[in-house]
DNA sequence: ACCTTGACATGGTAGGACCACCTTAAGGAG
DNA sequence: CTCCTTAAGGTGGTCCTACCATGTCAAGGT
């Protein structure tokens, strides 16, 4: 009765014991069944051989057809199991040169994908996104203040003068806004900090474009865009980390409030 | 030379336009290879059908096999899919009982799950992780301490006394300290900020609980917690947004420091 | 009216068979 | 000997079929 068709011993899946990490049974209501699926199997199996040292970043992992024959499953499981690693952001799987699946640590992708999905299917209220944007945003001003190195400060004001060089191109400048605000948030030297801001303020890079597009009078707002991200940068470099916090508040809230993000 | 073995048309895969949702192709650096694999135009229709209000949440996507054959592909690429969208908390396929694949809308527990990864496979210093903790529940905190409705107050208090009650099994408390906390976020009224507060209270769930297993004093230690915790309390229900916002603090750094986590 | 039971539905899994693309090495042309 | 051409192999991408486990539901008997 139990499984007498496979004689090659599938996984047997550690008799529900040690399958899941979180255990959790104790004055919490029950949790629904957290019956291991293969591919979470296979994904224990890879997670455990990166916090053992085995693996690290930029290694290759077994192709798929030898990481499957080697754990017991099928190829199936396997390709399920890196499809999630995939998603958040611990491997990247490439066709073609440099073939195969190499292990990465790219959590502000995974990050900005979700956050990108869950705005998109409007499951946070826009205000919310907003007022944390805000919070990230003026804690990474304020460490940047503080803690940016002339690297740093060089890296924003790079992307401070594309934007006053290329305020004609609407696209080109919601790139360089984006990558202003990503480099304040890198400048903070706090990479959990930088990631979730970077994640939110890419996760919004298509809406900014598209109000971008549908704002009448552009060449006022990409002035007056300017001369914020200006102000803020100014205060960075200055060392003021309360300045450069109310610096970028007032920026995106009045960006917010300009574009009339209130119906998204 | 083009595919001639499958006369059903596959996807085509639109020309490699509009297939991926981030065009990006401006100042940038160049992208690596945004080849559009199946599962991700499966992702695409999903995705649609939810955006566009044919689908809500609860609702239950078709089943695999009739999603592979509506949309001419493999059943492997829409299971794929469903393991990206449920690693993403967008669905949830359960079997047995209301078996399939339902809509959700759990981006917390996505969250969660990628810091629970990637603080556990290092990608994240602790210092960094305990900065963004205090960031983000200094924020709650002073959020709840203005807009907490007197039923989020009612559920912080449950947790806190519960605390106190069980203070004995280590376990239990780290449960209603964890829940104290996630309250907390949720009492803050604003989603976003609450789902990123409880995902990385989450996951440190575990680290605590091996803190808490291997110190030597735990009466002292709990009767501690159990005092900050009520400090907290306090300045929230008084409505003191700043001293609510450094009792907190306060409470995560003295944690940080008494649990030795500079190694972790 | 109440079980029993069997057909059906649905996700979970394994395995096989291709394809497309790239690397590598063998082998012939100069 | 060098260089190009070409064949073989590796690897992910995809589809298909078959089967299992578990649940629902309706037909039928008691």
């Amino acid at each position: 009765m139990i499984d007498v068709t496979h004689a090659s011993a599938p996984p047997a899946r550690a008799t529900d014991d040690s399958a899941r990490p979180k255990a959790r049974r104790s004055t919490q209501s029950w949790r629904p069944i957290p019956r291991s699926r293969t591919y979470s199997y296979v994904i224990d199996q890879v997670d455990e051989q990166i916090v053992s040292g085995a693996l690290g970043v930029g290694d290759r992992l077994p192709p798929e057809r030898d990481l499957a024959s080697m754990l017991g499953v099928g190829r199936g499981a396997v390709r399920e199991a890196m499809r999630v690693l995939e998603a958040y952001g611990v491997v990247r799987t490439e066709t073609g040169t440099e073939r195969g699946t190499t292990l990465t640590a790219m959590p502000s992708e995974a990050l900005t994908q979700i956050l990108r999905l869950h705005i998109g299917l409007a499951n946070f209220p826009m205000a919310d996104v907003i007022e944390a944007r805000v919070m990230l945003e003026r804690w990474s001003a304020r460490l940047a203040a503080r803690h940016g190195s002339p690297a740093d400060l060089e890296a924003i004001a790079t992307e401070l003068r594309q934007m006053e060089r290329l305020a004609g191109d609407r696209e080109a400048f919601n790139e360089h806004d984006t990558a202003f605000h990503v480099a304040i948030a890198r400048a903070s030297n706090n990479r959990l900090v930088a990631d979730m801001t970077t994640a939110i303020r890419d996760s919004m890079r298509s809406l900014v474009l598209d109000s971008f597009h549908s704002y009448e009078e552009w060449g006022g707002l990409s002035g007056e865009l300017c001369a914020q991200h200006r102000r803020v940068y100014d205060a960075i470099a200055a060392g003021d980390a309360d300045a450069a916090a109310d610096a970028v508040e007032h920026h995106i809230r009045s960006a917010y409030q300009t574009l009339d993000w209130g119906r998204v």
